[in-house]
DNA sequence: CCTGGAGTTGTCCTA
DNA sequence: TTAGGACAACTCCAG
């Protein structure tokens, strides 16, 4: 046992500035012990060479390094359960306070309780900061209290709210890094260590500027588009941005719809910590009685990228190859699979939730919902893209398709696995059946 | 409690 | 060629 030492445990919130939990405790009397742990609850589940696995590492190391070199501190990296990592720590350390930013998902909340009782039993403070939205929980909330379901109201009170106070303070002064405690060997780990190999796929760094926001109403619908979209997703989900600095150049523009995607993102949130039943059951209980016809080959062409829809095959291969996808082009995609071939959107959701290096639990649950119908504030369900159409609308050159799909006019693309009109008619058979 | 207006991103058919 | 209505009601939300 040496000195009191306070504990931050970085997750998904992998930088030093504009960071909120972190600057709490920084700013406390004691020397900041700063941790990471890797859980092998969520570890185990991904592939070896997860990209996102690989970005998380990186920025460790990079973190790690930054600490040693400017503030002859370090950052400890751990792999195992995070209650078995508190008990070490404990062990090891005189620790008073452990300090955290919330993560709103379920099993997050679930960890966060356990880990709240264990140091509680051994009194040890435990607090937790809003760090990742502006808005949390029930924040955003009807004159009487329950959750909005619909999108544009909850955006109003979101603003109004924003508007009539001050939101986007900075949490503290970076003078206080230097309050880490000071350390020169803290324990790290190599990728291989945690049963991971280097992905080749990188998550690439994001554009923000004034332009891209104001032009973003007019660009964020064509795939083709270079910078078209922001690419932002990724680092927000991890945290390598804060979401106040991205909130604070979106409100700099004359234009509201790049803000209003940041306000989907909240919006989606609060639905997934209102309504966690949502990740496996239709918020329209109704919908969960549609007969999937959940056709294994079917799916496996879908994933591939093998339909014979050139459109929402460029959009499979893209993801496939990049763990991106454009969002106009995940829409149709989505459609795709839920209404053309009938396959339950719990399908897709865990084939984005695998590939996708942006995946974000509450924002891919309720858009697959979306998709299906079957979600808050949903499309209707009459509403089914044709992959034809939207490809003349929004790929008219076909520049995006062509980049995907090359083999286009080889006889080695694959024939349309269904007729539009023949799945359209069908989907709409299939939905009203169980609707009615 | 009642009421009226509105609800991310479409498609198809008809006149 | 193009514009407008049907598609299906239903629920949400604010006053």
């Amino acid at each position: 046992m040496s000195k009191a030492i306070a504990i931050f445990w970085f997750r998904r919130d992998l930088r030093f500035q504009d960071n909120v939990g972190l600057f709490a405790a920084l700013e406390s009397s004691l020397p900041v012990l700063p941790i990471f742990i890797f859980d092998p609850e969520i570890l185990d589940k991904l592939p070896k060479k997860d990209p996102r696995v690989s970005f998380i590492y990186d920025q460790l190391q990079r973190m790690r390094s930054q600490l040693q070199e400017d503030y002859g501190s370090s950052l400890a990296i751990y792999h195992g359960r995070p209650k078995d990592i508190f008990h070490k720590l404990v062990q090891e350390h005189e620790v008073k306070h452990v300090y955290t930013n919330r993560d709103y998902e379920p099993y997050a909340l679930n960890r966060d309780n356990e880990i709240k009782g264990f140091l509680t039993e051994n009194n040890i403070n435990f607090s937790t900061y809003k760090d990742q939205v502006i808005f949390e929980k029930d924040e955003i909330v009807k004159s009487d209290g329950d959750p909005y379901l619909v999108y544009t109201p909850y955006k109003n009170k979101w603003l109004f709210k924003f508007n009539n106070d001050e939101h986007l303070q900075p949490s503290a002064s970076e003078d206080s890094l230097k309050n880490f405690m000071q350390h020169s060997r803290l324990p790290n780990l190599s990728l291989s260590d945690i049963g991971f190999e280097v992905s080749t796929v990188k998550i690439p760094d994001y554009t923000l500027t004034s332009n891209l926001i104001s032009k973003y109403e007019d660009t964020r619908n064509y795939p083709a588009i270079k910078n078209g979209t922001s690419r932002l997703g990724p680092h927000l989900r991890f945290g390598t941005v804060s979401i106040r600095s991205i909130v604070k150049k979106a409100i700099s523009s004359e234009n509201e719809v790049f803000m209003s995607e940041l306000i989907w993102r909240e919006f989606f949130m609060q639905i997934l910590w209102h309504y966690p039943n949502t990740v496996t059951d239709a918020f329209k209980p109704k919908y969960d009685r549609i007969e999937w016809r959940n056709n294994e080959k079917e799916f496996e062409k879908w994933k591939k990228g093998e339909t014979g829809y050139a459109l929402i095959d460029a959009g499979m291969r893209q993801l496939n190859a990049t763990g991106y996808m454009h969002n106009r082009v995940r829409m149709l995609v989505a459609s795709f699979l839920c209404k053309h071939l009938l396959i339950d959107w719990r399908w897709g959701e865990a084939y984005f939730a695998e590939k996708l290096l942006d995946y974000e639990m509450s924002s891919n649950v309720g858009n697959w919902q979306w998709a299906a119908g079957s979600g808050v504030d949903a499309a209707p369900y009459f509403r089914i893209f044709n992959p034809m159409t939207q490809a003349d609308k929004f790929d008219k050159e076909g520049k995006y398709t062509e980049k995907w799909v090359p083999n286009i006019a080889d006889p080695s693309y694959p024939d349309k696995m269904v007729d539009h009109k023949e799945a359209r008619e069908r989907c709409l058979r299939v939905y009203k059946s169980a609707l009615s």
